[in-house]
DNA sequence: CTGTTAGCGCATTCAA
DNA sequence: TTGAATGCGCTAACAG
């Protein structure tokens, strides 16, 4: 004996003794339906416990109200407030979304999985798409870049990635550090770059080469072995990343190495260990959640344009304001009240 | 000017010279369908940029081959891991994931509004969805709870909070600890009250009552100044959670408080900041990636059963284990290389 | 304000 | 191995 059918707008005109078109408008333009019909046709949907079909209303209405949202299988605290921030706006617009995660080479099939499913595709990580794929998507639903994927022709939804570099590092100069160095590989992302730029800009007219490596804790302990060992010379290091930062000062602090006084050590991404690390952490902190918000609302843009026919849809959000955390890792603040403002 | 119009499988067979039949044949069932004619088929889907509609497929198919998971609008790096186990499992069956973020009554018309486009739901904070609601939606789709829910009713997958606290409590016990309080509210989540279960079984005959508040850095840091007012007594603090716990070790080591020499505290999940806190938290790892893997699965098992006619799909899922990892805040850990093991 | 009707794009019978 | 035809559940004209 299988479960009882699943109700349809007929079952619900039936019960209510209306048309479906009148049942689908009561749902969709309660406005258009006189008081008492609407009300017959609620009270048949709730006696019914009818749910509308999603993929049906999505084929007939010629729209999937919902986001499709790409991120890097990467972990960390950044995701939760990205995906609030993202999942809060798309949803204030009445659309779901579709969150696919991409480690490696599935990253193109996962996105056409979805590209079908979507009326348009957020992408976080854009430069690991095959050109021709991205190509394809793009012909088929807009398609936003989150943090990078400029390189990839999209419209990128960021932070002031430069702005921020630039600060950090000058601050850093103006506090009497000369050997700076930049720990991170600008080629990985491309908000990595344009930390790196900032850095390079702020040091005219020469910087130094980047230590190139991943953006994770374990390669901010090498990263200070190097240092304690005398392959690296540096008085302050600017990490990519807070992960980068972190596992710096920890193997530095452990060795009996002085942060800040030996090494300044400044990061990214206000992560809640930077507050906890002795000493505490200087870093950027960035609207995440914000961040999302402005990716869905902008996608939503792209999406209305698109299906009107192709127009660009007017001018592209400014990237998003930045602020850097003054704390202890830096060797610069010397009100601790000052620094509480930001716990 | 419009675009181009979609390709669809019309588009696609007259390019290949086939019928509609043979296009959706060549995708989903590739060997009945000859090397040749597949082939053409490809070539045009290829030279088309052919994309399945996702809600034609849908309807025609009666399947949405998508999950919906619904999450509390809580952050923490928690949430990563759980996404990407979770993801990752539904991706290797063969389904998307919509995610909903729900935050107060819009729960219930989230969910709602998902279940139409899901094969099956699994929620983490089932606690707050109406009765109606839930068992309206279960009529539709499976539902399973994530860490909590058995209240509702629900299957639930979650780890072994019991466990967990029965050790972590007893060890605080059985190195002298005699005025152990538990931090946090039991009635605010399912995992939270299994924490203080534990918690009483190991305290046995009685134990107090808890401190109940958010699990919050926040609210650590409110039970801290309590302490230190004299307004509670304790030389030992189980917290629900490690925002909890980190809240409070701050705030007490900043006043002068001995961790753990006057209180051990000891919490949950083992975030990043819990190794970098000083004195380093001792705390509860759970295999959160996993957790999200087994609920993909077992998700997938309960949506084949809830089709195939209303069966039970077999058993469910063990609560998954847990480890204790002990650092310095319990004060147990004289062995600081033993410490680095579980950084 | 309401009902009739024609698809939306695809999977899937059933014949051939 | 292939094609023709039907319908999934819904929305959106179009009539009335």
């Amino acid at each position: 004996m299988g479960r009882a059918a699943r109700p349809t707008v007929y079952t619900v005109a039936d019960r209510a003794q209306v048309s479906v078109a009148t049942v689908s408008r009561a749902l969709a333009a309660p406005e258009k339906v006189s008081e008492a019909t609407r009300l017959r046709v609620l009270e048949a949907i709730d006696a019914l416990g009818y749910v509308p079909h999603g993929a049906a209303r999505s084929l007939a209405a010629d729209a999937h109200r919902a986001h499709g949202l790409v991120l890097p299988e990467l972990v960390g605290p950044y995701y939760s407030d990205l995906l609030l921030g993202y999942e809060r706006e798309a949803a204030t617009g009445g659309d779901a979304v579709v969150l696919a995660l991409a480690g490696g080479d599935d990253l193109a099939a996962k996105v056409l999985r979805i590209a079908g499913s979507v009326d348009g595709i957020v992408v976080m990580g854009a430069s690991a798409l095959p050109r021709a794929a991205l190509a394809a998507i793009r012909e088929l639903v807009p398609v936003l870049g989150l943090t990078g994927g400029a390189g990839q022709g999209l419209e990128v939804i960021g932070t002031r990635n430069l702005d921020s570099s630039r600060e950090l590092t000058q601050h850093l100069v103006e506090h009497g550090r000369n050997r700076l160095v930049f720990v991170g590989d600008p080629d990985l992302a491309e908000d990595i770059q344009a930390r790196y730029r900032g850095f390079c800009e702020a040091l005219q007219p020469h910087a130094p080469e980047p230590v190139r490596v991943e953006p994770s804790e374990a390669a901010g302990v090498e990263v200070a072995e190097r240092l304690l060992a005398g392959e690296l010379d540096a008085d302050g290091l600017v990490c990519a990343n807070d992960e980068l930062a972190l596992g710096v000062i920890v193997t530095l602090t452990a060795r009996g190495c002085d942060v800040p006084g030996d090494v300044a050590v400044v990061g990214w991404d206000d992560v809640m260990a930077a507050r906890y690390v002795q000493p505490s952490l200087t870093t950027v902190r960035q609207p995440v959640a914000d961040l999302g918000a402005t990716a869905a609302r902008r996608l939503r843009e792209h999406i209305a344009a698109f299906r009107a026919g192709q127009l660009p849809p007017g001018p592209a959000p400014d990237r998003l304001m930045t602020s850097v955390i003054y704390r202890r890792s830096c060797g610069c603040t010397s009100d601790p009240s000052k620094e509480q403002e930001h716990r």
